[in-house]
DNA sequence: GCCCTATTTGCTCATATGAGCACTCAGGGG
DNA sequence: CCCCTGAGTGCTCATATGAGCAAATAGGGC
């Protein structure tokens, strides 16, 4: 192969790169293969690196983007932030999955342990439940934050996911024996005024931390396949600037209610309780979750998230939700 | 962030590679981190570069694929091959251009200097005239091997290549007044014998390298849109096993002229040239391009390639091509 | 033409890293 | 029950690398 004997320092320092990164060389051999002391073979490898040549790459489904973590930790104050990476990701089931992996190793990993985990539902949380390990925790009892699914063939999986997070920390389960929203006002009142339900209610109030998720604002919520909202009510929920729901409380990219009829139909602990929390973990991946999760985040909802990268990228590209003064953003 | 302390190696070995590599930090201070020696660390990071796990990628249009040309070279016997990378490429256009300057590149540094270059024409010839520096060499003199463009607002570029590319080496360029294909036999014999045209093509027969591309068997072959093939000739020559065309001369897979008559009416300098030539550069890119470039590669018409990554891919991964009893492929 | 300054180059030295080796310890067979 | 083996661990030492500094060099103003 013929020397490339450029004047270029940027381009030597490419030639330099491939032999010394791809081909395993070392700056001592790169310099004799391209004529130049091994001290400027390390300067032009400075310079590919700091002008971006290099790119390092972490491919495992279970690495995490610490830089874009650092980022939202920093630009929204959250406490502790788990990003996984989107890259080979084949389906948005995947990755749900990676995401809830992150998630089940970070609440593994949570210190101090919680005494009483508060708890939603949905195929995240679900996932969640089956691939945290048995044994994750000792001691630490669940309790459901909002009403279950129980209209279609769903049901079960709501008290399922509570269930067996408690069982692999060996912790007791309580569950909120009701629907996610009722019909009637009277009826979700005189439901939450019952001793059983006001007890759980309470219980959950009490919870030192929360794991939830949330859901988008489009008519493949959970909410229209269980029957507890129709494609109509949706329509009408986005119109009135609806992005999703946390606790099956619909909310707009202020974080406000957007019907406090409906709201006032849902069962559950209310989006006060999670304001307060010390410590709020939102679980959440895919682009239909991207306006809520921005709410959320930015309404301080969670203090901690758990996501994927194309969902971070997005709470950190939009420019007109943070303080114009904010610190820089460069790592 | 709670750390995690999980017994499995390959987690603990990601969670050091994003400490180390995403964040810069010593191996040491990846030791503390986790609550690991040093040593540890090290090897973790070892397993993770073993198991394919981190992934370094130089990312400039210039790069190149030193694993693949080594590959190119040994399972093809190619004296010199370079590749570029196509990530990031945003057309066609720009792939091609990218291969251009590798190309460029390529002739500026080849050593011995040719006397004498053959060059055919095309878009992808104009590009690495236009992309070569000034005084990419110094005496080197530029002969057409085959006739030229013609009939169309093309007119001129053939002559351009040529010129350009001799002029920027401050060497003299000679063109070969004729066109690419004859409708008649004894036109073209007739073409052929006379003394101006006989010199050039004795000139280019004479030549010490050749600097060619290729074209693809389809409708947008150059020599439909200049007229010497119609749709109709292209689609029998393709139902006859023709994968595309090398000095304006139709190739099958196995690079046997397809069509004799047509190949008797071709004026320029015949294939043998080209396979006892003892540098003869292909510069070639775009996936219309593969099949025809499988089969000069293939059947020893060049010893030197510049073509895409994912053209060399392609030469690569189909194995019926090779000895059997071939060497390894991994590198 | 000369000198002054800014940049580049080659070096010394401290630090980071990988190879190789001795040690530990768990588990299984005699 | 004890020894034996083999994986895994911590270490020593040689090597590779980056920081910082002095010498060289280029370029521009007078």
């Amino acid at each position: 192969m013929p020397r490339i004997d450029t004047a270029d320092d940027e381009l030597l320092s490419i030639r330099a790169a491939e032999l010394y990164y791809d081909e395993d060389k070392t700056q001592d051999e790169v310099g004799a293969i391209l004529g130049l002391t091994r001290w400027k073979v390390g300067r032009l490898l400075a310079a590919a690196r700091e002008n971006g040549y290099i790119r390092i790459e972490i491919v495992h489904p279970r690495a995490r983007k610490l830089a874009l973590e650092r980022q939202l930790r920093e630009r929204h104050g959250l406490t502790d932030a788990v990003v996984v990476p989107v890259a080979g990701a084949r389906s948005e089931s995947e990755l749900r999955e990676r995401v809830a992996q992150g998630a089940a190793d970070y609440l593994a990993a949570l210190r101090p342990v919680p005494r009483m985990l508060g708890i939603s539902w949905g195929r995240t949380l679900h996932d969640v439940a089956t691939l945290l390990g048995e044994q994750w925790a000792v001691g630490v009892d669940v309790v459901q934050v909002n009403g279950g699914v129980s209209v279609n063939q769903r049901a079960g999986t709501a008290a399922a996911t509570a269930v067996e997070i408690a069982r692999k920390a060996s912790g007791e389960a309580t569950l909120l024996p009701s629907p996610a929203i009722l019909e009637r006002v009277e009826t979700k009142t005189s439901i939450e005024n019952d001793r059983t339900v006001a007890a759980v209610l309470d219980e959950a109030a009490a919870a030192a931390a929360y794991l939830f998720s949330a859901g988008p604002a489009t008519h493949s919520s959970a909410h229209i396949q269980s029957g507890y909202l129709t494609t109509g009510e949706m329509d009408e929920l986005v119109r009135r600037g609806a992005v999703g729901d946390v606790w099956g409380r619909y909310i707009n990219a202020e974080g406000m209610i957007v019907d406090p009829a409906l709201d006032q139909r849902t069962l559950g602990l209310g989006l006060t309780s999670l304001q307060h929390a010390s410590t709020a973990i939102l679980v959440v991946s895919g682009e239909s979750k991207h306006a809520v999760t921005r709410a959320i985040v930015r309404n301080g909802l969670c203090t901690a998230l758990v996501t994927d990268e194309a969902t971070a990228l997005d709470l950190l590209t939009d420019t007109f939700g943070d303080d114009p003064d904010d610190k820089d953003n460069n790592d």
